[in-house]
DNA sequence: TGGCAGATTTTA
DNA sequence: AAAATCTGCCAA
């Protein structure tokens, strides 16, 4: 099942939980893929240096301010791109960033595309996962709710809403500014996340917990 | 294993 | 100049 778009208008914090545990679908023209969410960080739009929307709306983040459920692709550190899912209110310019995903289907093709085998190595951070499944930054601000690109839980995704004991809450990965605030979320425990991100440096500093 | 340089666009 | 990243090379 499509998530619907009430998903999308809880708060950013809510929803970078709910998301765990949900399968992104992404049909490209080589071929399918598909993987299971375990890691994400939320952005909001206040109150929240780190936020690409914190200084205001700009040509680079302008799909963070328009309506929940599409994506907000963008390109950071000339090479690579991230991809969020946009939440709250339109006009506000909150996101939720998909850090990692375990890999479900289409796992050659994602090999093909990042030259290694290793299923550590295709989902594990924001820019390899992009990279695995062929995101193009054309599709920044398309619809997750229609077209190629897809946010799906339960039927035959087989995925189920994460329980809050399963959801760890830790501060977020490679910011400096509101790096004291926790809105990393990660399934406990998952084998496929890396050991660099769990154990980052700014996570490293402050107390890692359960949601 | 841990640390850092380098790739290079966008924004302040 | 610093950034919501990643890889490869270095030292221990």
């Amino acid at each position: 099942m499509i998530l619907p778009h009430s998903f999308f208008e809880k708060s950013t914090v809510a929803v970078a939980q709910a998301l765990l545990g949900t399968v992104l679908i992404h049909d490209a023209l080589e071929g399918p893929t598909s993987g299971r969410i375990i890691e994400t960080e939320a952005y909001l739009f206040k109150d929240d240096p780190a936020s690409h929307a914190y200084r205001g709306k700009t040509k680079r983040n302008a799909e963070m301010f328009g309506p929940p459920g599409r994506a907000y692709i963008y390109f950071i550190y000339g090479m690579y791109h991230c991809f969020n899912v946009v939440t709250g209110p339109e006009g506000t310019g909150q996101a939720v960033l998909v850090r990692a995903l375990e890999p479900l289907s289409g796992i050659e093709l994602m090999q093909m595309r990042r030259k290694t085998t290793d299923l550590k190595a295709l989902c594990s951070g924001p820019g390899k996962r992009v990279q695995a499944m062929g995101i193009m930054p054309s599709q920044n601000g398309s619809s997750l709710r229609c077209g190629p690109l897809t946010l799906c839980t339960g039927g035959k995704t087989g995925a189920k809403p994460m329980p809050k004991g399963d959801i760890v809450c830790t501060p977020r990965v490679g910011i400096t500014n509101g790096a004291e605030l926790r809105l990393r979320f990660y399934l406990k425990g998952h084998p496929l996340l890396s050991r660099r991100c769990i154990h980052a440096k700014s996570t490293r500093r402050a107390r890692c917990d359960l949601v």
